[in-house]
DNA sequence: GCTTTGACTGGAA
DNA sequence: GTTCCAGCCAAAG
């Protein structure tokens, strides 16, 4: 039984399997990562690992930038030289947002 | 071992 | 559109 801190390498891959120029939520995130309900653990391994990860492809729900932290200028000025198209504050998840393998699409 | 906190989410007011 | 509440899980106090 390998499920202990399991959880934090799938989301941690998972995180680092988003292309380049699209952007995931928290929720789907951990959805994709197989621990579903796990969100606030998204976050937590964010905070943790987050230096070697491309955290600012991480947004809250609807593609709200949810870091709070002055990070959120800098989130958006990186989404945005990677070509993902912004619409007021939030971001076009039906454009950026990255698809996983097994989600249908509506 | 219980309580508080957190880069969350979805629904209700 | 925003604000509040309950549900959710793990780490830290």
């Amino acid at each position: 039984m390998a499920s202990r801190m399991d959880y934090e390498l799938a989301i941690r891959r998972t995180i680092a399997s988003i292309p380049r120029g699209r952007v995931a939520t928290y929720g789907q995130i951990a959805e994709a990562a197989g621990y579903p309900n796990y969100h606030r653990q998204v976050a937590q391994v964010l905070r943790k690992y987050g230096d070697s990860l491309p955290w600012h492809r991480v947004l809250g729900a609807g593609g709200a930038i949810r870091t709070g932290a002055p990070h959120s200028l800098e989130q958006r000025f990186r989404l945005q030289m990677e070509g993902v198209r912004f619409r007021g504050a939030k971001v076009d998840l039906v454009q950026s947002g990255a698809r996983f393998p097994g989600q249908e699409v509506d």
